[in-house]
DNA sequence: TACTAAAAGCGACAATTGTCGAGTATGATG
DNA sequence: CATCATACTCGACAATTGTCGCTTTTAGTA
């Protein structure tokens, strides 16, 4: 998932000038060399150091500490940055991860305690997964939120819950530029007739799971990065 | 931005253990030690070191040659794995990109020839901007893009080419939750009062400009992190 | 089991970072 | 213009990385 402080490390790391970046972020938050430096904990000169190019190339260390201190400056002041830049999350999105590895289709299947419904065989491996709540999709889903359902590989699996008639959640992928590598219904009221169609049509393989929810939360989380 | 380098940087700076973090990239990319180290041009010995926990701490030179390496290698294999994690790329964004630092309005205005046509004072700073292609944003710009077109922060200019009475730019800008620091048309062919009037109603500024569209990419890009 | 590729370990040494503090420059403000 | 806060410069030294090549395990397989 991408998170600010992430997205603010990476972008120190592959910056031609490290502290270029950094002082960018630093100015960012609107803090003083100072205040970082309090922050983490070290003398102002190191954050003058790498801001003017003494020293070029900060260890992980550091720039795990240089984040974290801004994120926490910002905090104490009402997370106002922060806020600016995160994404809205959505409470339509129950949870979301990428596994390790590439997990193939009939593994997967059998790791939800799935069974097949549409007949397509599940050939593309499955790269990460998101658990969506059927009933606030609906209501609440802005198209920034999109973005985040896919996270960083269409590969993966979309496993809607509260599902009625499961047609509402096939018409959108169909509708849908993105294609997920499988959809599953979590204990779905019914399946009708539409949502098949439309998964054969797609090629997308339609499954059904029994699982408790904390049970399928609980194993897809241990199949993530660590 | 997002893209894959930084999301893969971001990621092993911010593990407990960057080294871990680190092969598990490497073998999300299927490649041995010692590929890598010949990419990167170092001795194996140094992967493993890192992997292993003897060395904790990478700089962020040798983690920007790592990813690279890890890049170059995939693409050596005709890139299955970075089209896999890559977000499609809407082609109705022109250029998109952070600056190094804020800039204030007055000063962005400047720096791409602009005028205001609206009346309303530019007091947000600028941190990044978005160049779109009006014509296609209409034709194709689907729900996934818009998160795209913000970037890393809303508070952004937002520059339109093709614009002909300046009307739909507005009214996107206006129906849509995130809100710019400024809208930019590019060489519209008129302005609409309309335009003129809800960007009052939303107290952003409007402003016009005659650069040409080489010229406003370069002085841009100029200022973006590097 | 013997062979091979991949990974882990380790000793050694130069280069760079991590770290401080003191001194200097710059800039805003009363 | 005197002052305070912020930022920049720099010398110094210990700790760690960056780097190699060689050895030992480990794991897969002929």
């Amino acid at each position: 998932m991408l998170s600010l402080d992430e997205k603010i490390a990476g972008e120190i790391v592959m910056a031609e000038k490290p502290g270029s970046a950094m002082k960018k972020w630093r100015l960012v938050f609107k803090a003083s060399q100072r205040d970082v430096a309090r922050a983490m904990g070290v003398s102002p000169s190191m954050i003058s150091d790498y801001e003017s190019g003494r020293r070029r190339s900060p260890g992980a260390q550091f720039i795990r500490r240089f984040v974290g201190a801004l994120l926490i400056i910002d905090e104490e002041r009402g997370g106002e940055i922060r806020k600016r830049y995160s994404m809205v999350q959505s409470d339509a999105i129950i949870s979301i991860g990428e596994f390790s590895e590439p997990v193939p289709g009939e593994k997967f299947l059998s790791i939800i305690g799935g069974r097949d419904i549409s007949g397509v065989a599940p050939k593309r491996e499955i790269f990460g997964y998101t658990i969506i709540d059927s009933i606030k999709a609906i209501v609440s889903l802005d198209p920034n939120d999109y973005l985040q359902i896919y996270g960083w590989s269409t590969e993966r699996a979309l496993i809607f819950t509260g599902v009625k008639y499961g047609r509402s959640p096939m018409i959108a992928v169909r509708t849908h530029m993105l294609k997920p590598a499988m959809v599953v219904y979590h204990r779905p009221q019914s399946v009708d007739n539409l949502a098949i169609k439309l998964a054969r049509i797609e090629g997308i393989p339609l499954v059904v799971t029994d699982l408790s929810l904390d049970m399928l939360k609980k194993s897809l989380e241990d199949m993530r990065i660590k």
